[in-house]
DNA sequence: CCATTTTTCTATAAGTCTATAGAATTCGCT
DNA sequence: AGCGAATTCTATAGACTTATAGAAAAATGG
């Protein structure tokens, strides 16, 4: 183990640049099919180097899953505590998923698909910021339920589990697609939701 | 290159016995993070004659991902052939779509998870397939469109991507679930693409 | 039941990868 | 400029992988 300054300004961004380093090495090639020295080598340093800001590869992978999620989740304990109706709510929720695919496509498209390859012990904090995730939007749907605005014949888990579906889906338009305007997205992805696809509802749109 | 009987009975066989050992490893552990010896322990068999039925682990996976995606490819074609109302054929198409998570899951899986690390020649037969299938899925939207199904106002590629997501979203419950009810879990699924979470639309439920 | 074909095994070459240790360099500060 | 700390470099051990070649074993069929 080497001496390093966790505090030091310098190490912090150098950190921050490894993260989105390995971030962007990890999202095209996978865990596995990515080596150390392409993501040294991404950050402009040497192979062993890069041992300075992680202990090891599955370290990296942790960090960047971390980063992927953090602020995701930070937002949705925002949305969750306020008291707007229930339709601006799944807007907000809506909009925050599909935000995350623009802003940090990278690291959360790397905790969706390569997290599985973290041993058990590493995925602990993960898995609780993603279980804070879900519960925070079922307890959202239950309000709604209380509020009149959902169908009391919705069970809330297999809701969460949908509106998460659909904007994964969503999210490969916006990864694909730089021009795409996600906030038109997440609009018409609430009304699909809200409404559904049949024509005719009193909602006259 | 070994010479090799591949009409013979027992070829066949155990050929699809390796594609089936190479979907369960590589859907494990991702293509990279599995070894050929992995698959062939699964086979039992050793590393080495592996290579009696793949030339390389790239034709492993690339056969895994096609195996994955054939009959689920056929049922959409066959769904989009009938004159069934449109509710019906989305019915069918969320049905399929969840029923290969419960019958195929880990070869399906691996399509999903791993096929961008084939090269891009190996890919043309996916892409054929896969883009096919959102094709007829556009289709459909389209005559649910005419028939005066689906509002106008919704465009087939957002809608097309929104019901791939959704159902890839609830395939998790049903792989981690193995008790779920997969033709309830599609009735109801195709009941919120419909109709919306929002109660009170005419059709009372 | 023997001869031929098909399938599997053993052994290994050649390459890649992670992680470490210690030397060399750069940085921040006075 | 010069000292000590922080950062990066070089070099390498040790493990693991894919793919191949030729020997061995098992199945098939006349």
């Amino acid at each position: 183990m080497k001496p390093r300054n966790t505090d030091s300004p310098r190490y912090q961004s150098q950190k921050q640049a490894a993260i989105r380093a390995a971030a962007a090495v990890f999202s095209e090639k996978g865990f596995h099919g990515a080596s150390t020295a392409d993501i040294a080598e991404r950050l402009g340093i040497k192979q062993g180097s890069l041992y300075y800001y992680f202990d090891s590869k599955e370290e990296a992978l942790e960090d960047v899953c971390l980063y992927g999620l953090r602020q995701y989740v930070d937002n949705m304990d925002a949305i969750a505590g306020t008291d707007e109706p229930f339709e601006a709510r799944l807007l907000a929720v809506v909009g925050n998923h599909l935000g995350s695919y623009r802003s940090k496509s990278e690291a959360l498209k790397v905790h969706n698909d390569e997290r599985l390859y973290l041993p058990a012990e590493r995925r602990v904090r993960l898995k609780k910021l993603g279980t804070h995730y879900r519960e925070q939007l079922e307890l959202m749907i239950h309000d709604g339920v209380a509020a009149g605005a959902v169908r009391e014949t919705i069970d809330s888990h297999f809701l969460a589990q949908s509106i998460i579906g659909v904007c994964n889906g969503l999210g490969e338009i916006i990864v694909r697609d730089p021009e795409a305007d996600v906030f038109e997205l997440a609009r018409k992805c609430t009304d699909l939701l809200l409404h559904g696809m049949v024509p005719g509802h009193y909602k006259g749109e």
